[in-house]
DNA sequence: CGTGAAAGTGGGAGCGCTCTCACCACCACA
DNA sequence: TGTGGTGGTGAGAGCGCTCCCACTTTCACG
């Protein structure tokens, strides 16, 4: 059974406060303030404390914790997308170790949430709803999961990285300046001297999408060129192949795509190289993100930069916040920056 | 005190199974009972708290639950690795969703644990013996951690996918037969006629490493060929880019090379083609792991398939049953299949 | 010497839940 | 008529912790 330890296992299982206590020779309260911190401790108290703790093993049991305190110390990133595509886009991790890191200088605990848009959003709501977490960091969110709502709801504090499709005022965000990137993006493409430029946009359901193709749009516009040649993917490096394949079918003549993610962006390489076309001489490319990618494609890609970890940073600094004390909602928007190489 | 309001918000926070109960006519217990499936409880008391549940929005509080049933209802995916690593790897992406699957059909909330060996080590195994979570899934374990022995010590329910350094008899894992494995792919380029044969090995801390150098050695023993020509890796793809490097400086007439895993042989791949090197007319390769890259190496690559979501699937069972009943840790072992393309 | 504040301490009341146990009503069977 | 189930129920005792509050001691200051 049981094989009797030293001088901890008394009835089977952890040793409890109130053990410590007593070993300590204080009181509950005595210990409970010894061990979280707590000021008003005397010097030999604590040290008493201190030293049965270490006897015993003893580590908190975090439901009796919570129970009272009201609080997890862990937050949710929650990433409502199918695993292959969070373990595919290199964004998740970076995002995931900034946030992993920042949070646990809080001392909080990060559980990773990935709901497949669609069949598991209810098993996540109900963990979110079943406040197993003081808060999430929203990833990735698309138009049809009203998490935006569903959160400001259920009053759960979170940040959401990449602009929220409703409660855009009651929610914590942080962003970065989509429609300005596709904007400059587009402009790289026109000041070369492409006329016949087409896009591959993101998904309508996310802002980044919308955001970067009405900068396109605007670019477009503003050079008096036409701004029909538009198919839309979904940001993964397949549905780039699928993209530039329907987009050179439908107009042959083009001499420039501003793709709005680098994996997209690879795709169309790969189509662009198996039609002959030469990049950038015969049609220019400029990819969104600069996540790694960009600088292994042949040619490698000119393209927008957004500063991922200093917004994973914020983002999980604008949670934190909300956690500790009440700071309202707040929202901060990142600048994107070009990198020029090869593809444009 | 507290102020009588309409029915749900009494006291601030959410409601609590005490207002079920009342709103309902029956007693708490009853209203535990009807939450949680319980046996012996009428129909007419069964509706009563559905329905009270139902207008409340009663969600039970998981802190007060665990706090008397010592459960937790979640398990933590513990991966011993850099998250670089496990964002890149296809196999933990493949062990993340099978396990998960598996788990919640038992209605287990599986929790991601990455934690870079060393640093992030202490605070991984903290989270563990806090008892947040009833037991654990260890993939990819290093001789380093002595995890399975913290494990062990514990007392946490746990199974390994990949032969435990240590504890082994004391824990449950799944494995494959990598002696057999590795032994297979060499006999193969054994068998095409290869002579100068060498190997990409694993990492040396790691079971699946080891295992497949030692399959490589028996096979080429056996045929009465030299052993020599040994680089390790650390099944990451770079690290294939290097070992193969060295491995032709060091022996540039080999013909044939056995490598440890799919991402390095992608990896040997690229170099040979460098070097000029024909495969499989002038160096014959064989990966390992057949995970989804294999398939587009050029030339594809000839190798052996594990059956990654058999085990992890297995994985998943083992802890379930330990979990509920007291199932003595089991070890369930398969076998890899040779899958022929053309790099050998 | 009185007096107030500050420092340190312990008693005790919960947090919201589950689970044991005693109990009641009802029926079947002797 | 008793006697033993059996389905259904509620009172109450905790689970291990935090935190409020009342208390004691110490010490500086008038």
């Amino acid at each position: 059974m049981t094989t009797g330890t030293d001088r901890s296992e008394s009835h089977g299982g952890s040793p409890t406060l109130e053990e410590v206590a007593k070993l300590a020779g204080v009181s509950r309260a005595t210990a409970s303030r010894a061990i979280n911190g707590g000021t008003k401790v005397s010097a030999r108290a604590q040290q008493a404390v201190d030293e049965a703790v270490r006897r015993l093993g003893y580590t908190p049991n975090p439901a009796a914790r919570s129970l009272v305190t009201r609080r997890t110390d862990s937050v949710a990133l929650v990433v409502p997308e199918p695993d292959e595509r969070v373990f595919t886009d290199p964004f998740f991790a970076r995002t995931l170790h900034v946030v992993t890191r920042v949070l646990s200088e809080r001392d909080l605990q990060v559980v990773l949430l990935i709901a497949r848009p669609g069949d598991e959003e209810e098993r996540m709501l109900r963990y979110l709803r079943g406040r197993h977490v003081d808060g999430t960091i929203v990833v990735s969110h698309h138009r049809s999961d009203s998490l935006a709502d569903h959160l400001a709801a259920l009053g759960l504090p979170c940040a959401f990285v990449g602009r929220p499709w409703s409660a855009v005022d009651r929610v914590s965000y942080v962003d970065t300046d989509n429609v300005a990137g596709g904007r400059e993006a587009t402009q790289v493409l026109i000041d070369r001297g492409c006329r016949r430029i087409g896009t591959i946009a993101g998904p309508a359901d996310m802002s980044a999408g919308i955001d970067r193709l009405e900068g396109w749009r605007a670019a477009m516009i503003a050079a008096g060129l036409p701004t029909e040649a538009i198919v839309h993917g979904d940001f993964t490096e397949e549905s780039g192949v699928a993209a530039c394949t329907a987009l050179l079918a439908a107009h042959p003549d083009l001499d420039g795509i501003a793709v709005a993610s680098d994996l997209m962006a690879s795709g169309a390489l790969r189509v662009l190289a198996a039609h002959g076309r030469r990049v950038p001489t015969d049609v220019a490319i400029t990819g969104y993100d600069d996540l790694g990618i960009a600088e292994h494609t042949d040619p490698p890609l000119t393209t927008m930069r957004n500063p991922i970890a200093e917004m994973a940073e914020e983002a999980a600094r604008l949670l934190a916040d909300q956690l500790d004390g009440t700071a309202s909602p707040r929202r901060v928007i990142f600048a994107p920056t070009l990198v020029r190489r090869r593809s444009a």
